[in-house]
DNA sequence: CAGTGGTCTAGACCACAAG
DNA sequence: TTGTGGTCTAGACCACTGC
């Protein structure tokens, strides 16, 4: 059995030569580099996939353009960490630390949604919620209390006791075919609830940062429901701002 | 004399267009629009023109697509509202909120910079800089403790005692020709300091979100310093998440 | 003025979904 | 197989910069 190959499209494979480029010629921030017809040449490609890979190339901050003057090389990024801004898993989050994720479950529960949820979610005020609490770790740490909730459905026969799939966003894709695409996130900063400082053994003034979320998928419709507690001796909060 | 008219793109016309059509048409969430070939006669443009304009109706989350299918109308949107990631001024902040924004005049003083700043603006042990620190309210209210630090420049003879214009960004771009286009900001969780409960009148327990911001001109090179304290119970904190 | 990036056209082939 | 969106080509004119 052969491995499916990606393909990778033209643009990409621009958008490399053109890094390499830089990278040979050593060139210096705020140098030009050839233009958009001397590249079209040099590549044996056409203009608009030299813009596609320029295009990258810009919203990794490695180049700007200035119309009627050229394209330039950037400042040296030490800012390329991705931020809040980037949806990911916290498993994921944890893991972009270098830290080892691990989990403790507290539990899972059927409840009926909260007005909040009805309102977020789009439910119905009778319908049945499926909600999963965990404790997730950082080498061992305590990291964050993640509070996930998700709409009961007849596909879901019974309750599973625990997961042991390390990451939700992996177990809802396989087994509810839940993927999200996007998020609206708010953030409170907030001290520790009773139940969390029983599970967590942790100070009472510790400050926390709470990720009040709606996951949304492709076609816009609310799928996750989550309040996510990070502990900020752990977590730095980074955002990401575009004019 | 006559106003500079905007000349707009043909794509931000075909944009409008085909939310006037959708409109028109009465398009239900998940219902399927024309094709782009279809659009291309429709409109009599060429179908780069009609896929930029689709691309950015994609962005504003009115449209998704997808391969093979098509291309569908999203869920009413009450998540449009924009984030954190989003670059703005504190006054446009206030304002997007609905509010009058004002602002108190703490000071404005020259220092010698922190060593935090030294690493993140990348000056030098015995540059100069200025900082400006204000309280900006909203309706009247205490809303915001900015602190916001540039490097002093020859252009600058002598620190002003007050600045009259209303918006920090405004004043930079005309002024000292700093215009910031992007930004990376860590968000903390924070009790307010002796100061600020000074100058404020607040509650010594009142949560404060510290946003500890570096602001970035388009070439890349730091230009603002800024650590603006947000209080709370004015301000909400979201961020859009994109996968 | 010449050279740059920004926008637009017309046409082609590919990858994917569905009958 | 047909129709969809995804990628790519070749060529054109426009808007802005700097000489």
């Amino acid at each position: 059995m052969k491995i499916k190959e990606k393909s990778v499209s033209l643009s990409q494979k621009v958008k490399e030569k053109i890094t390499e480029y830089i990278m040979n010629e050593n060139l210096q921030p705020d140098s030009v580099i050839p233009s958009e017809a001397v590249l079209t040449e040099m590549l044996g490609v056409s203009r608009y996939t030299v813009r596609e890979a320029l295009a990258l190339l810009e919203q990794d901050k490695i180049l700007y353009k200035i119309q009627g003057k050229g394209t330039f090389v950037n400042k040296v990024p030490t800012h390329i960490e991705s931020g809040l801004e980037k949806l990911e898993s916290i498993t994921e989050i944890i893991e972009s630390y270098g830290y080892e994720p691990g989990t403790i479950w507290i539990g899972i529960e059927e409840n009926l949604p909260t007005k909040d949820m009805v309102d977020k979610m789009g439910l119905e005020e009778d319908d049945k919620v499926v909600t999963f609490t965990r404790i997730r770790t950082a080498n061992g740490k305590v990291a964050v209390y993640c509070v996930d909730t998700i709409k009961r459905t007849d596909t879901m026969e019974k309750i599973p006791q625990i997961i042991e799939e390390e990451s939700m966003f992996n177990y809802l894709k396989e087994k509810h075919g839940i993927e999200p695409e996007y998020a609206i996130a708010e953030i409170i900063p907030t001290l520790p609830t009773a139940e969390m400082i029983k599970h967590m053994k942790i100070k009472e003034n510790q400050l926390f940062l709470l990720l009040h979320q709606v996951h949304y998928d492709k076609e816009g419709s609310p799928q996750i429901y989550s309040m996510d507690y990070f502990n900020t001796d752990v977590f730095k909060f980074i955002v990401n701002r575009i004019r």
